[in-house]
RNA sequence: GCCGCGUUCGUCUAGUGGCCUAGGACGCUGGGCUUUCAUCCCGGAAAUCACGGGUUCGACUCCCGUACGCGGUACCA
């Protein structure tokens, strides 16, 4: 922990490159809970040091996401904060800075690695790093990292001991070993002058007085790399914590091609964020009174580091779909209204049949009942209530039509139109034609099922009703 | 290949040497409620705790090995 401010400080550090990632979510989850529970800092700084797989929109994407999903940063590009600046393109200097230290030091060398040879072929000398075996028809190296930078020839690696090994603890799984054969000489800057990964985390998390690294066991084996630079520039190591990644169906590392991983995908589909946060709290985690709905306050104040779990668990979308169905069961009418509102902000459509259903005297006290408990997802929404303002499918036959001449001579006779006096009337149908109640679901709604009849025709009203039977005549 | 991490019902998990003939949740399934579909309530099937050795009076829990899965082995993060 920093020693100064004694301030909790946790990030994440996503990569602009592609589509925002659920994994993301997850660690943003675990790693702004832990640091709102101790009063401390949740950061998200911008890792875009790859060049090559940078995405236009990536990072807007990756912060419309949080947003959402109510992760909301104190400290990052876009908000600033004492540490800035939060984007690891614009520190190019500071890293410079450091890996001159490093040569300076001894503990960093210049490798040749030229794009290509004299004849203009791409040269592979990448023996040269493991072996460091003299290769006749290299030139001289650069003196400084500056120098360097002018070439675009030229790497920055890191020393490794030739022998012996390394324990490092991780606050999960306790002490790990590693023999210094099996760690490569990192590159460190690479020769666009851009650090790599390893440099930039270790420079800023350091800079940035960050005070537990908590992120993806991918990074386990990187270790021994970010340990050995951390000793080497005379710095102390924050606690790490390494969490399982989610993964697919059949255990591979959770991907695009098996399950859903953009986090839009889930929004466009009418999942509600607190629930996919309350399920993501449950991959690794387990409330201690096993309980299965939660808070994310509730989450942050139960929440411990060590409780997490190192086995990586599969992402099982049917388990989030019955817990998104819960959370909109709770939801209070207003709560739904907004949500349905917001979800189909785009569908004129069916914003327009939410207004009607809100203001309606027959439905505004009726309807969101109904339907909540009959929604796993927002998107359903619009199966169930649609059929209210707009118009259905007509399936005429002799038998419709026999079936509507009967429920217009009832429905007619009603005076006082509410549910029991519907519900007879139809269930005297039911009766006469020994037909049960999908018939008459279909004639109605067009679809063999739905939100309660007698209670949708009371809020679709009594001409309305009518003028939807006669259209079998 | 080498290195590392992991292994309790199909899935998420509880379990830190005796409370475990392994508990909960999702899913599946039988029933109740009921005007459809749901919700809700009650019940059931489902893990020889990956396997094999130890240690111990006693092991799901500790140790070792094997198998399997996953990750890393990049001028990607």
């Amino acid at each position: 922990m920093n020693k100064n401010k004694l301030e909790y400080r946790l990030r994440i550090a996503p990569s602009p490159t592609g589509y925002p990632h659920i994994g993301t979510v997850y660690q943003a989850l675990f790693n702004y809970a832990y640091a709102h529970k101790n009063n401390g800092k949740f950061i998200v700084r911008i890792e875009d040091t790859d060049r090559t797989r940078l995405v236009n929109d990536a990072e807007e994407v990756i912060f419309s996401a949080l947003d959402w999903v109510g992760l909301f940063e104190d400290e990052s590009p876009r908000k600033g904060g004492e540490f800035a600046p939060y984007r690891q393109s614009e520190r190019l200097e500071i890293y410079h800075k450091y890996a001159q230290e490093l040569l300076d030091k001894g503990l960093a060398f210049f490798d040749y690695y030229p794009k290509t040879d004299a004849t203009g072929k791409k040269k592979d000398y990448s023996a040269v790093a493991k072996t460091a075996t003299e290769h006749t028809d290299i030139p001289p190296a650069p003196a400084t990292v500056s120098d360097m930078l002018k070439s675009q020839d030229w790497v920055l690696r890191m020393k490794v001991p030739d022998e012996g090994t390394i324990t490092v603890t991780d606050g999960i799984r306790g002490k790990i070993t590693f023999d210094y054969k099996q760690v490569s000489k990192q590159i460190l800057l690479k020769s666009d002058g851009y650090p790599t990964y390893h440099l930039g985390v270790v420079v800023d998390d350091h800079l940035m007085q960050i005070s537990h690294i908590l992120r993806a066991e991918e990074w386990i084996p990187s270790l021994p790399k970010h340990v050995l630079l951390y000793q080497y520039f005379g710095w102390e190591m924050p606690v790490v914590y390494h969490t399982a990644t989610l993964r697919n169906p059949d255990k591979s590392k959770l991907s695009k091609r098996q399950g859903h991983t953009n986090v839009n995908w889930f929004r466009e589909e009418g999942y509600l964020p607190d629930a996919i946060l309350n399920y993501l709290a449950l991959l690794g985690w387990s409330h201690p009174e096993e309980k299965e709905i939660f808070s994310l306050q509730e989450f942050i104040e139960k929440f411990d580091l060590n409780d997490i779990r190192p086995i990586a668990p599969i992402f099982d979308l049917t388990k989030l779909t019955w817990m998104n169905q819960q959370y909109i069961q709770n939801m209070s009418d207003e709560e739904l209204v907004r949500a349905l509102k917001r979800f189909y902000a785009n569908d004129p459509d069916i914003s327009h049949t939410i207004e009607l259903l809100e203001t309606n005297s027959n439905s505004k006290n009726l309807i969101w009942g109904l339907v909540k408990t009959r929604m796993e997802i927002l998107k359903q929404f619009k199966q169930l209530a649609g059929h209210f303002f707009q118009e259905i499918p007509v399936e005429k036959s002799e038998m419709n039509k026999q079936i509507a001449q009967s429920l217009e001579k009832s429905l007619t006779d009603i005076d006082s139109w509410n549910n029991e006096n519907i519900l007879s009337s139809l269930k005297q149908i039911l009766l006469n034609y020994k037909i049960k109640m999908p018939v008459l679901y279909t004639i109605f709604t067009g679809e063999p099922k739905g939100l309660p009849l007698p209670e949708s025709l009371v809020i679709l009203g009594k001409d309305k009703t009518l003028a939807r039977v006669r259209k079998y005549l």
